[in-house]
DNA sequence: TCTGGGGTCCTAGGACCC
DNA sequence: TCTGGGGTCCTAGGACCC
């Protein structure tokens, strides 16, 4: 049996746990730069507010409705999860953390409990010891866990447990779910399946294996299986490592200067690096991309990336942020707003690859030793506080964040005060 | 003024190999 | 009339997830 533990609205309730003025009120959190709607408390679904609403098409709408809004605060989410995580993991090591706010347990071996009491103690635990509401769904396969979960918080809010075993509760929950809201089962293929008549979880597990096959690829017939009991994905405890690594910003305002993209190009290669460093890995390629804003019709529009490959495969950030200047340079033109601009490196390998090889050069060791005392400078006194020049100092294209909340957990100095 | 960021897997088709 | 058979690797694009 899986069990799927997921933060009921985890952003906005993050939010709530150190401001209980809060409680029972609409809340949104925006994503970042302030842009769209990403998360909403249950208030803030109740008078409307749609998942990705543009804040600014919205503004007269929170007024009405008095939605308090937050930028996003990933320091705040990120240390939160953690926590959550923790407790968690007191309860069976069995786990497997799937993202942010949701994790996956294995709980196949507790035979001899009671497995709801076991998971109302779990959801308890949590909201005790960090504030943050669960919802867990229980089901023989993950899929299924996942189609509890939602169950249980759709029709059980109170109870925020629900457990599908036997034939009868698992048609109960199959006929009452909409086919899109089944893991695995996007937009396209809830368009496609609706209109060969699928307009439920359990009308998809009547339909054909072939059929299911040829028409939704190997990952849609697995979901089939899923649906009807067959278990087809496993725990995955210890997460593989990335195959690429992204790291893009949309600016807080327009750029035109090539100095201020060359800026954050560097600055975007060297979080690659920090990245890769800490997946103890390399990359081989190096992706850098610029564009302009697609929703400024008024505006010249420019799309480019350029590919480099690196002549060792590295994770130092000066070398990779090197290349990322090297590309840019050749795809900037002079004369277009800037909205937004990313590095992406893939051909990831192990670090150990490189340096078992043969024609290892002696800058690696230095390079290395000298990126680890950086990090560790870094994790200590703050990030960014050793960095590289050409990362700039006054970051004029960084984000716009207007409505971040204090890191309550993470900065000293943001602590909560109690005034009694 | 203003519209996020970071991933995965699968398939088809082209280039190339013997 | 008629033009082999069996592979691999890479990339782009489309689907999905949070």
């Amino acid at each position: 049996m899986f069990a799927l533990v997921d933060c009921n609205n985890f952003y906005a309730s993050c939010e709530r746990v150190f401001n209980p003025k809060m409680e029972g009120k609409p809340i949104v959190v925006l994503s970042n730069n302030d842009g769209c709607v990403i998360a909403r408390s249950n208030e803030a679904k109740a008078v409307g507010v749609p998942m990705g609403a543009p804040a600014f098409e919205y503004e007269e709408m929170f007024a009405k409705n008095k939605v308090q809004v937050f930028s996003s605060n990933y320091a705040l989410y990120g240390d939160m999860s953690d926590r959550v995580m923790q407790v968690l993991s007191r309860f069976t090591p069995e786990i497997e953390i799937y993202s942010i706010d949701e994790a996956f347990l294995d709980l196949t071996t507790f035979t001899l409990y009671d497995i709801e009491k076991y998971c109302a103690n779990i959801r308890n635990t949590v909201k005790q010891e960090t504030g943050i509401p669960v919802s867990i769904g229980i089901a023989p396969t993950k899929t299924l866990a996942k189609l509890a979960n939602k169950y249980a918080k759709k029709r059980k809010k109170d109870i925020g447990v629900h457990l599908l075993r036997t034939t009868e509760q698992l048609k109960e929950a199959l006929t009452n779910s909409e086919i899109g809201d089944v893991w695995g089962i996007g937009g396209q293929y809830t368009k496609f399946l609706k209109k060969h008549n699928i307009n439920t979880a359990f009308d998809f597990t009547l339909a054909n294996e072939q059929w299911v096959r040829k028409n939704l690829n190997v990952t849609g017939l697995k979901t089939l299986k899923e649906l009807k009991g067959t278990p087809c994905y496993h725990l995955e405890q210890t997460p593989p490592a990335k195959k690429g690594i992204c790291t893009s910003r949309s600016f807080g305002a327009l750029v035109k200067d090539y100095g201020l993209l060359e800026e954050s190009v560097a600055t975007f290669a060297s979080r690659c690096s920090e990245k890769l460093r800490k997946q103890h890995s390399v990359a081989s390629v190096l992706q850098v991309f610029v564009h302009t804003n697609p929703f400024r019709e008024q505006d010249a529009q420019y799309f480019n990336s350029k590919s480099i490959t690196l002549p060792v495969p590295t994770n130092v950030s000066f070398e990779l942020a090197k290349a990322a200047i090297m590309g840019l340079k050749i795809i900037y033109r002079k004369g277009y707003n800037f909205k937004k601009a990313g590095v992406i490196v893939t051909g990831i390998v192990p670090e150990q690859s490189v340096q078992l090889n043969i024609f290892e050069n002696p800058k690696f060791a230095k390079n290395k030793s000298v990126m680890q005392s950086i990090d560790k400078i870094n994790r200590t006194m703050g990030r960014d506080k050793v960095r590289l020049s050409v990362m700039g100092f006054d970051r004029k294209w960084k984000l716009r964040q207007e409505k971040k909340s204090p890191c309550y957990t993470t900065r000293w100095s943001e602590l909560l005060t109690i005034t009694v």
